[in-house]
DNA sequence: TCCTCCATGATATAACATAACATCTAGGCA
DNA sequence: TGCCTAGATGTTATGTTATATCATGGAGGA
């Protein structure tokens, strides 16, 4: 978790990139709180943090951190989360609980070998796959 | 195409849903254009065909169709399209063309494989899952 | 020094979606 | 027939998400 911040930093510094003090407390929030959270979920937070909130300072940062993999975007929640496997090059997959909204990440594992396959036959070359689950989380099916 | 106009009219007509003239006029606008469209844009189209145009007119129209299973949300998109396997009890995955914003829908072959072996590691219960692939369709890839 | 690149500041507006309440209409049933 | 009910539609207003645009600032190279 600290780890992540660390990775990101490292990963800027040998790839040329300005990770800046919007754009880390961007990640650590994300990191922080462990689950989705709006572009205007996020403002409020820097707003407290004494950063600027107009929309574009929010959603600057996290363009940087997701074209960069350090931030995904759950396109089911209009929402952002931290990248659990950061640094590497993955193709991740999202479990959304519906009853906690809990969001995990897991490795799509084989480059999301179901994507491609299903690809492959209609003549279609994916370059990046969104893959978003929504059902009950472990301990919310538990409990049910 | 038609073909699937009529096969909605069937099931809501053996399930009790009404197939009013607005839900009807829609899923022709989404069959006939055979692409991506948003919420707004199918407004416009339906004022040109006489109907009312708030918002709610096409978004009420667009809840009935996607839950009763003739058209899909694509999420990364924000747009609608009509569904290419009507009546099945099918678990789509989309190709959408970043070059010509064409959108096919494929059939997410056995639809417990790919994700849910993904999420029967992480314990969750998967009730619906969302397969959008981003690329070049066969015809702009030869192009390229 | 001064130039260039990119980040940030600031304002405005676009695009997407729903809340809430009124009205209409078809179908069940007294 | 006349009432009642449920769901569909009409209408107004507003909430939520995202981007365009132009001005300003600051680090680093020529
Ligand atoms: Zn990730
Ligand atoms: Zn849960
Ligand atoms: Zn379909
Ligand atoms: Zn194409």
């Amino acid at each position: 978790m600290g780890n992540s911040i660390k990775e990101a930093e490292k990963y800027c510094k040998e790839n040329d990139l300005k990770f800046t003090p919007v754009r880390r407390k961007v990640l650590e929030i994300l990191l922080q709180k462990n689950k989705a959270l709006g572009a205007y979920e996020i403002l409020d937070l820097l707003r407290e943090a004494g950063f600027k909130n107009q929309p574009p300072v929010a959603y600057r940062a996290l363009d940087f951190l997701v074209k960069n993999g350090f931030a995904h975007k759950i396109e089911q929640l209009n929402s952002f989360v931290g990248c659990m496997h950061p640094g590497k090059d993955h193709s991740p997959a999202f479990m959304i609980c519906r009853n906690c909204d809990f969001v995990s990440e897991e490795e799509a594992i084989n480059p999301s070998f179901s994507v491609s396959k299903i690809a492959s036959k209609a003549g279609f070359k994916v370059e990046k796959a969104v893959i978003e689950a929504r059902g009950l989380c472990h301990s919310c099916a538990s409990s049910a």
